[in-house]
DNA sequence: GTCTATACCAGGATAGAC
DNA sequence: GTCTATCCTGGTATAGAC
């Protein structure tokens, strides 16, 4: 019988994790200090050190889920019936991130810390394979279904247009970030305008 | 008359600078220490801090040099004739990332940066904002030239399609680091083949 | 200008009381 | 589980000799 309730643990975790998050959107996770943490979440050195074994297991927690809610989305939006054309998928992942993050500015920081952090790296390469996979076979299913394509031609093609569809992702997320007047409707409506169908 | 000569000066601050950017590289700025640097350089603290401030300004220096080498390129590009097609100042800069500094982890982790460091984002803003100018001017000169565009018809659909290029762009440098299968190649035919002329 | 040795401190983590 | 107070290491930067 635990002292206190799962319930309560994993509420007070989510505290820690969304103050941490706040912070680090503010000042990036090396220049957020512990003692930052602590303030933001009004808590104590104790109690945060009571859920996470330090600042680096914070950094992962975030990292995934962060990361992790972005490839669910896709991947619930790729499931629905009728299928979203291609150019959708860039407004769901934008979307989600709004509504979960705020903004895009973790994300690039994951990015960046992808270079220096093994952990960090195989979550944004895990993340990066299953997006690949999922946005394929996303890719392929709507060449066969809306342009009546075999199979082979369909797979080609949606080989051929993955990598742009990942651009437009990462582009938005990118320019959201970190370009001063980045105009999110202006920005969906040149990737409808202009990616392949 | 200084004691020792200005190119001598010129090339120990590369030397170190060149040093600083294999060891960023590797470990990412933050996990990077001053002894690390030291030790890549093979020199010692005192000769480093003879000439940087610290490492502070060490990343400053590096930032600038990856970073603005990149717009040079491209403004260099754009200013040829005949103009090349707009796919290819894609290329145009992902070559001279390879021939420079090897590979684009740096770039990625400067916009990570960026968040966090107040000097860097400037850095990093000045940048995006000369390219954002440069690229859409070269997209409304070739919808002149090449469509015979009317000048506010070329303005117009060279700023709906600049996000996108800048996106191509953005996205082949974070792939290019991030992804572990990436196919330069195979990217570059996609965005021949896929964004708009 | 460059070296070695070291001062100094920020900040992550712990101890012990409640 | 949480608090306050404190320890201690890693890492930046400097001192002083050459």
């Amino acid at each position: 019988m635990p002292r206190v309730t799962d319930e309560y643990r994993a509420a007070r975790r989510d505290e820690i994790l969304t103050a941490a998050m706040r912070a680090f959107q503010r000042g990036g996770f090396h220049a957020t200090s512990m003692a930052d943490i602590i303030a933001e979440s009004g808590l104590s050195a104790g109690a945060i050190y009571g859920h996470f074994e330090g600042k680096h297991a914070i950094i992962q927690s975030v990292a995934l889920q962060v990361i992790g809610s972005r490839v669910g989305d896709l991947e619930r939006a790729m499931a629905r019936d009728p299928m979203p054309a291609p150019p959708g998928l860039v407004r769901v992942l934008t979307d989600g991130l709004v509504r979960d993050v705020g903004n895009a500015s973790l994300l690039v920081q994951l990015w960046g810390e992808a270079v220096a952090d093994d952990d960090i790296r195989a979550l944004v390469y895990g993340v990066f394979t299953r997006l690949e996979a999922a946005w394929g076979a996303y890719l392929a299913r709507w060449q066969e279904r809306q342009h009546g394509a075999s199979p082979a031609e369909a797979a080609a093609i949606a080989t051929n247009q993955l990598p742009l569809y990942l651009a437009a992702a990462q582009g938005f997320i990118l320019q959201s970030a970190l370009m001063p007047r980045f105009d999110r409707e202006k920005y969906l409506a040149a990737v409808e305008a202009h990616l392949p169908q």
